[in-house]
DNA sequence: CCGCACATGTAAGACGTTACATGATTGT
DNA sequence: ACAATCATGTAACGTCTTACATGTGCGG
């Protein structure tokens, strides 16, 4: 098996997969789960793409695949020029991120949707983002509770950004002004509803 | 020209553009420029998606070109098909958001990087939150200088979305503890360095 | 012995980014 | 006259997602 000369593009999923090897060689299977784990929160990572990284991967000899095992099972181990590759990646400028958040798009044409509609969806999001807090809160305690010095600093920190972010949004959430999330009133006076659909709109028209 | 019968898939950008036009016609330059505006910070749109999306949309009847004026601009007008398509779309569940944030890489990684490159990697990006941060700053402002009940709600819950996570991605770098950005010491006791690059690693090894 | 979780992989298409090509108009 | 900006568009490529196809082994 010759690794090619080709030079490795990089690309941070595929470096964040030899990140995780260098402790220790694992299937495509587990490598999804660990990225899931450990990065899914800021970085989402399929199963497709791994299969592919790792086959394209060991093509360029920054992993070896080893025999497989019971159900199929082939583990992949970072080879030498893996570690390199990865540690030129990792001292490389990280670029700026990207957020894609639908929410947010839903919230800012809002005046074009029923009144209650949008509440709801913000209900939707606000348990989707109490579970997570949650998930992190509960990780959070975990590793507090491992001694001190032994719990990886560098992953309590991605965690703690984990935990502000849902707390921000959440925040957010709670602070949404109730006229704009339109929600209607259960029990005494009626809602007085004065925003009808086309309201206080300017017909700009530009030629 | 027949607007042809294929069901218009529904692509968030596009939707987005739609939106915009609901205020009257664009150019693709202009919608450029109001999408980077709007929704720029919560969803990346570049040029070459808008006059894809646009001949797209076209091509489907949700949106219809004018006449090439001075300067080949060409107006795009919303169609009634494209304001049912993006009320539909709008009422769609929106799905959950993703992040895609290369620097949290890089600190999770951080105990491969050289002391101190992780602290040039953070100030490096602090710089771009607090750009960010001031220009949310100053855009709130003006609307809050607004009349009452002039300034869009809607907008407005955006910008304090863009505000909050500006501000929390601050905090979180302010708190990230000495040691994990390892930032040596100008003057005084020489650094002592205690982390070596493998240190304190259990040998989890699967099969 | 049967269903579920494990496990690997392919195919196709949607989506996004970067770079390039081309030219008109405006301001200096 | 010349540069900068406006303006449109294409080409090429890389990345991401969804769905599918196929099969194994473990636990009840």
């Amino acid at each position: 098996v010759s690794p090619t000369t080709e030079k490795a593009t990089v690309n941070a999923t595929a470096m964040s997969l030899l990140g995780f090897l260098h402790d220790g060689p694992q299937t495509g299977w587990s490598l999804v789960a660990t990225a899931q784990r450990e990065i899914g929160d800021f970085w989402s990572v399929t199963q497709s793409q791994v299969y592919r990284e790792l086959a394209t991967m060991a093509r360029l000899g920054l992993v070896e695949a080893g025999e497989r095992g019971p159900r199929d099972r082939r583990p992949y181990a970072i080879t030498e020029a893996g570690r390199e590759t990865f540690r030129e990646w990792l001292a490389a400028e990280p670029g700026v991120e990207t957020i894609r958040f639908p929410l947010l798009l839903t919230v800012l044409f809002g005046r074009y949707l029923p009144a209650g509609r949008l509440a709801a969806f913000v209900e939707g999001h606000r348990a989707i983002h109490i579970g997570r807090r949650d998930g992190y809160l509960s990780s959070l305690r975990e590793l507090e509770a491992a001694p001190p010095g032994k719990a990886d600093p560098y992953a309590l920190a991605t965690l703690r950004f984990g935990l502000s972010y849902e707390t921000m949004v959440l925040d957010w959430m709670a602070a949404l002004p109730v006229e704009l999330t339109g929600k209607p009133r259960r029990r005494g006076a009626a809602q007085s509803r004065g925003r009808s659909p086309s309201s206080s709109r300017s017909s700009r028209r530009p030629a």
